[in-house]
DNA sequence: CTGCATCCACTTTGATACTG
DNA sequence: CAGTATCAAAGTGGATGCAG
């Protein structure tokens, strides 16, 4: 038994007990947007310390919520990802970062944003209702970075890298370095993006990910 | 700059930087259920060490989330409570909790349940729809714990402690320690339970309680 | 190269004792 | 009641080493 233990019968603190130690929900934010080997991970997580990174790996494959891929046939390596207990982190991963956003002050430079956070912010966004009976697939360009959107019959699937499916539309954007959700959102709505494919599903887009109400 | 942050303009790495920390969520729990004074938090946080509390308490308050105040007449002393911000963790601690419940095993004998994770249980199971319009309250004492869920109007207020107007009915259930809300559902079903007021309201309760679907 | 393991300085935590 | 003081043990951050 280790002292990390809570000793309470209670979800949240068990929840605290898996994911609660220093970046291990970054790293289950980094793996919802895509599955990655060990230096994607690295890499997507400036600062954490390479022990650091291997440590929590092994606490979560040993909880059950991340597991070792061997990657396929060009790659190869090794790959982690999430198992469904930990897709099912998703949703307290989106209501936290719905909190936090709210807690953030204004986006220096040299803040870096994780296009992870975008691809989050994506599915948080998302509206349901808007997106009914809907199927269309987005690729966003970022400076460096690409992100996909695809929506297949109103459901969604986001994340890091190039869209699964050839994508209808392709959204450019000219960047230093990448932009916040509301930055792309911004960009959109200024026309400052290059398109490529029908421009028509470019307010799709902007109706799809809006939220409901406000906020 | 303190090492704790992590240097992304992501609402979620904002989040763990300000509620991040080994026991800062269960304080939040507890002060979700009801404003508490420095001794109550000590209790019902077993094994919380002081200095780590009084520390929490601190970056807490520093970081907005939490607020000393000074507790009324007959008391008086300091009384911690959430401030507006700090409300606003309860859809993300719902959600945690919602998931750790999926990763918990059978309730060992010995392991703790806090009264505080139970009126969360109660606010994560409410039935909104099943609710609209009732007003009522309950108070339910189980061993030493009280706790109470009052519907005004649809509107549910949920925590620790005698209930803030008189309870319609009061449901009592003998027991050498709290019980999870699992097993405050069963012995109700099971008739183990005395009453004080309408029966009529017991139905109510479950009904009420009973999440939606399954699950 | 990828995928870690090791080492070390420093911080945080846990446990307990003590004070205004 | 509401904390502070003290100290050992564990965890973190940073640099580097090294096998496949």
């Amino acid at each position: 038994m280790r002292r990390k233990e809570f000793g309470q019968y209670c979800g949240l603190a068990r929840a605290l007990e898996l994911i609660g130690e220093r970046w291990a929900l970054l790293v289950v934010r980094e793996l919802l947007a895509r599955p990655g080997r060990y230096t994607d991970l690295l890499e997507d997580l400036p600062g954490i310390p390479t022990n650091v990174l291997s440590t929590r790996l092994k606490e979560l494959e040993e909880a059950g919520i991340v597991e070792r891929r061997v990657a396929p046939a060009p790659q190869r390596g090794v790959l982690y990802a999430l198992t469904e207990a930990g897709e099912g982190l998703e949703a307290a991963v989106l209501t936290l970062a719905l909190w936090g956003n709210t807690q953030l002050g204004e986006h220096q430079d040299g803040e870096l944003v994780p296009p992870s956070s975008v691809a989050m912010a994506l599915r948080a966004t998302f509206n349901r209702d808007e997106a009914s009976g809907l199927t269309a697939a987005w690729e966003i360009r970022v400076a460096k970075a690409v992100l996909y959107a695809v929506v297949t019959d109103g459901q969604l699937r986001s994340g890091v890298g190039p869209a699964p499916t050839a994508p209808d539309l392709v959204i450019t954007i000219e960047a230093d370095a990448m932009l916040t959700y509301a930055e792309v959102m911004r960009a959109i709505k200024c026309d400052m993006v290059e398109l490529t494919g029908p421009q028509s599903l470019l307010s799709t887009f902007v109706r799809v990910f809006t939220p409901p109400a406000s906020a």
